[in-house]
DNA sequence: CTGTTAGCGCTTTCAG
DNA sequence: CTGAAAGCGCTAACAG
């Protein structure tokens, strides 16, 4: 079978290669009664266009990156959802990159942007990112950017965030009415805006209640899950230990929950757990573990739409853009060992 | 800022734009010297290769696409991390589709790769896919498919499973050894080659400890939430309940858990429950859930690892391959209401 | 070891 | 309303 393509339709309609082009693009300079031809016969050879040709000649790739740290949460997970749903409906293409927080691998996936690989890029900052060199190059190239949930102070453009001050607030303040006394925040940065957005919550619920704050209640993990259990077993083996527990991301939740059981605590009873999380279907089914639930799916659509505005409004401003998505505190209390 | 390419390169250093590519490619013709030449340039004015140009000369795109039903679900997120990672290796990027279950979308996504946008598809089919026209048209333009999790058994080519029937032998074995009278299977497609073995797996089981399968125990569940939560509900406040249920798939759990909830029956007390999953820090936060764990990351590795094989090597042969990833059975048992 | 040349398939002025 | 022609940036014969 011949390849089929614009100039072997042109050949056999006795047409242009450029009138055949503008009929399957609908031009407005093109009869209705060529067009139909040649979209029969398109149809009819099952002809499929040449994304990388048209690509290289209009400078627009229709597609877009999605740069997060990983997809193993599921807040990431639903937040590809929501963003690929929206690029289907505005007829781009989704490319994946994880950055496993690495500063170094986001340098080199965002500068591989350079070339217009993509026409625009949704981006959630690993936490090892301090700098933000790399994203104002990329978008001193023309090439949109938005990020959503984890932004760079560093960079003037769109971000869809949660209301991570306001969430941290009330779980802290959750907890302090509940009768804890002594609350421990675990943090995965000490850089990241979202990550002090949660410690400022968390401090002025302690002030507000006229509790001190101890530095030590604030324990950084990183992103070595074995490190971080030992740190959550020699927090809660202190004989000072807290009595409740605030995870800003939803898997430092399993370092906990591990610690407790080797340590034979019981959670609610002896400590308190709130985390930040995401996960639909499985905390529903914990009883256990009370949540502030991120509205991870509608910040992808959001962010994804704000981009694909940029895209077809040429004047369209996005350093303007700051939408905050509220998240919500789901209660739950029944015991576990 | 001038734009610059590997002609302004060339005329930088007074060498044809072949040679530059050449020496960019790290061609054994060109001299060391030269080699260094270039690439000192081409970094010291930050030279990024435009993708659109090679590909479409080449005919390679050196991205691979991912074609799954849904994200939400964990399998899939890990799955994405595995393949990511993988791709990562071996310089390729990866982009994602997702059906939500529809045969139309799957058909439309695949038949736009038929122009050569990927070099190689990963995917898992629909619940809703019956023919497969669609697949093996693509296949026969020379795109290698690698099904992972969901195949087609309509289309010759690699596979990555787990062990599905053995799986589900063993959950439903498990329940007859607690001591439940009548189980239920919970499926979402009849003609999956997946749920058939799932489905065959629980069959076997009941055969072999002499209990007589009955049909109105498997429980055909749709994309419908709302529905499913109905289906649950009619079969649980039946007198003739099950005391024991298999979903095979996770977000089916989330209905029985519901299902349970609003009629007062306790988990596993009244009934017990295991789950097809995937759920790493989630489920091993519920005290209450038994499951069979997918290894969905390293499906994913495996399913990305055959494709590039294939793709290095031209005269692999995918046909054969058939790769069996066993899954593990986590029981757990505390009670929840 | 290096250069010349001919496109990949498509878009887009510019002419009619 | 349609056609001719010039490339987008890069690769890969082929020639030296």
């Amino acid at each position: 079978m011949e390849k089929i393509n614009i100039k072997s339709l042109a050949e056999e309609l006795n047409l242009s290669i450029s009138t055949v082009s503008r009929a399957l693009h609908d031009s407005y300079e093109i009869s209705a009664e060529t067009k139909k031809r040649v979209v029969e016969l398109a149809t009819k050879l099952n002809y499929v266009p040449n994304h990388h040709a048209s690509s290289l000649r209009s400078k627009k790739s229709k597609m877009i990156a999605v740069v997060i740290p990983e997809v193993a949460d599921s807040f990431f997970a639903q937040a590809i959802n929501g963003i690929e749903s929206v690029a289907q409906e505005n007829g781009y293409h989704v490319l994946i990159y994880l950055t496993h927080e690495s500063l170094q691998k986001e340098q080199a996936i965002l500068k591989d942007f350079q070339c217009g690989r993509v026409d625009g890029v949704l981006m959630s900052v690993s936490a090892e990112t301090t700098g933000a060199l790399h994203i104002k190059e990329l978008m001193a190239k023309g090439i949109p950017l938005v990020f959503f949930d984890r932004a760079s102070d560093e960079v003037e453009t769109a971000r869809i965030t949660t209301d991570d001050l306001k969430s941290s607030y009330a779980a802290t303040q959750h907890l302090l009415e509940s009768g804890c006394q002594k609350i421990a925040l675990l943090s995965v940065s000490d850089s990241l805006s979202i990550s002090n957005e949660r410690m400022a919550g968390y401090k002025q619920a302690l002030l507000d209640h006229h509790l001190s704050f101890n530095t030590a209640d604030i324990v950084l993990c990183t992103n070595n899950e074995e490190q971080n259990l030992q740190r959550m077993i020699s927090l809660l083996q202190n004989s000072n230990r807290p009595d409740g527990i605030i995870a800003t991301v939803e898997k430092l939740t399993t370092s906990v929950y591990l610690a407790c059981h080797s340590l034979q605590l019981s959670i609610p009873n002896h400590v308190k757990v709130i985390s930040f999380s995401n996960l639909q279907s499985a905390l529903l089914l914990n009883p256990s573990l009370t949540t502030i639930t991120q509205p991870a799916f509608e910040m992808g659509r959001s962010a994804a739409t704000l981009i694909f505005k940029s895209l077809k409004n040429k004047n369209f401003n996005l350093k303007g853009e700051r939408l905050v998505i509220p998240s919500r505190l789901d209660i739950r209390s029944s015991t576990v060992t």
